[in-house]
DNA sequence: TCCGGGTCGTGAAACGTTTTAAGGCCTTCA
DNA sequence: TGAAGGCCTTAAAACGTTTCACGACCCGGA
């Protein structure tokens, strides 16, 4: 029922020895094409499979690498694997998959696991940030994902998320709106940190007073925080005309209860998000967001690790920073109706 | 910088052979605890890790399953990813994840990988029918994923569709809905035509006529062609009371054209969705949905083929069928108004 | 006829574990 | 004092590859 048929079996039944089938199988340029379909054929009536460990013991050359994220259910690393694993694939390697959940538990096992596995390398959003060191004590290749680093000696791959900020608030300062509320996230964690800081830049840049720009702390990015961020703000004397959140989550939430309350989006109050999640283009006003090349950083990601491991005494480590892109839909257009008055 | 260090080199540093180191890390409890307490240490030094490669040659017994879905950015899959690997990693086993993206040469490519990487079985929604055979005749075990089967030889997870279907379109009945549209995806796939089913059960077993349900086949499941189904029930001169979507992505669309026409949900039409996504529970209104146990079918496929890798013999294949929930929201509740009327 | 050189194929070592039979040492008991 | 027996430890074989130094063979030229 198992394979048990090894490069012995083909040998013997080829009429050749071991070392020629496995030429056949890295080299075949260097045996002659008789000998060679003579053993290709053995290894086809045999049904043998390379057995990937010995190779791997014989070679030393792993044929696999490891992500490692906080939720593979999270759109934004769902994508990410995505990217990573198409570039892998292309490459011939196996991606491992490894939940952390933010618990730094979960991470020491998992990538304990990836160093028994001897994978190539892995790419991580680490959270024990000592865990970094002790993979490459292990000498294991690292990339850190959406994690930004100054560390001269690895690779990693994030996007500007201050720049994000700036583009989100830039526009709606183009499209006229005067008292922009951004609702965001604990600023413990660094993307909404960065966001705001970007959201500040716009203000500065367009020459306006801070004022116009107020920030609304919630405790979590989901769409529970949205909804009642939103009531919060439709409970005020006086209603912003803009706001700005920090993922398409919390946007989604306050869209849910802007439009449940009456409130014309954007005639009254607009919206834009952040993320360009596919439910963004879907939502009862499309909502315009910042999109983040999410497939492209796996991509990148996985490229770079397979670079590194390959040439691991002339790489040069990178930093690679994607800039994101915004895209404008309904929930921000100044309506023409406002603009004429 | 890599890591040379083997257990031979453990054993000369701990005074022993290398024979005891691997019973310390196999079988602790044959060893003195102050050899093993010398060996631990020097494992410790050294920074030594088990090489899995050898450890699987030797022993015959890998420690990891391949997980082949369409893809991954499918939320579907995205949670049964999430399951398996749960499941997987307590029981100290790497998940190998591949998306065929419903290509059969993609599909043939990564299973070609997880025969030599040696896994201990796979996980799989096949798209070339042909490869489970091929799997199964190189030893490995095979569980199908949302694919249901009556093959008494391997086990398959997956959902009752036709239940799903038939919750639904019962829920609207009962809530007093007669002129059901179902918009549906074509019917060579699986899942939609089993939906449909489901949903005549329901008009039979509720004693309807037949001419209650209509159907409305759509060539996707996505937003776009939801939105298309909407624009023309509207254009319509006599229009449906309650729309059933076969997924969500379906409906959200419809939901969008609904309300961007002014047609009140669910006062002037219900929806009832499927899958449940997140985003159902945060669209403009709140939709009703047949929520799938999708993590728990990932948990349960690895719980199936890690007991079949344990006990080849004793095994007994099962095929697993959910049960579908319907999941009540704004989207399909008989307005009280028009209850009242 | 002999030699040189090139082409193919061979055989054995090596990779880092696990496993098993065998051996060493102690203790205990007669 | 010797033997029996138990407990730890050891040494060596085995797993399925890759790699590498070497040898066999063939062909053409002198």
């Amino acid at each position: 029922m198992a394979s048990p048929v090894s490069i012995k079996d083909v040998a013997t039944r080829a009429k050749v020895s071991v070392g020629t089938v496995s030429n056949v199988l890295n080299r075949p340029e260097v045996v002659t094409p008789a000998t060679r379909d003579r053993v290709l054929s053995a290894i086809r009536e045999l049904g043998f499979v390379r057995n990937d460990a010995a190779r791997q013991l014989r070679s030393g050359t792993p044929r696999a690498i490891g992500l490692v994220v906080l939720d593979v259910a999270n759109p934004f690393f769902t994508d990410v694997a995505r990217g990573v694993e198409d570039t892998a694939s292309e490459a011939g390697h196996a991606v491992i998959l490894c939940n952390t959940d933010e618990s730094a538990q979960r991470e020491a096992r998992h990538v304990e696991l990836l160093a028994e596995q001897r994978v190539h390398g892995v790419l991580i959003t680490p959270v024990d940030p000592g865990v970094v060191g002790r993979l490459r004590e292990r000498g294991l290749s690292v990339v850190l994902l959406d994690h930004p680093t100054d560390e001269p000696d690895l690779c990693s791959v994030a996007v500007d998320d201050r720049a994000g900020g700036e583009l989100a608030v830039t526009h709606l300062l183009a499209e006229g709106y005067e008292r922009i509320v951004m609702v965001n996230g604990p600023s413990h964690i660094h993307q909404p940190r960065q966001r705001h800081r970007g959201a500040l830049d716009a203000v500065r840049k367009a020459g306006r007073p801070a004022g116009v720009l107020e920030e609304l702390k919630v405790p979590g990015l989901n769409v529970a925080c949205g909804q009642r961020a939103a009531e919060q703000l439709l409970a005020r004397a006086e209603r912003p005309d803009a706001v700005f959140c920090a993922n398409d989550l919390l946007a989604l939430g306050v869209l849910q209860v802007f439009v449940r309350g009456g409130v014309r989006v954007p005639e009254d109050i607009a919206i834009v998000g952040y993320d360009d999640i596919d439910f963004a283009a879907a939502a009862a006003v499309p909502l315009t967001s910042v999109r983040q090349p999410r497939q492209q950083i796996g991509r990148t990601a996985a490229e770079l690790v397979i670079a590194e491991t390959m040439e691991p005494e002339s790489h040069e480590h990178r930093h690679v920073l994607f800039t994101p892109e915004l895209v404008v839909r309904d929930s921000s257009r100044r309506p023409r109706r406002r603009r004429s008055r």
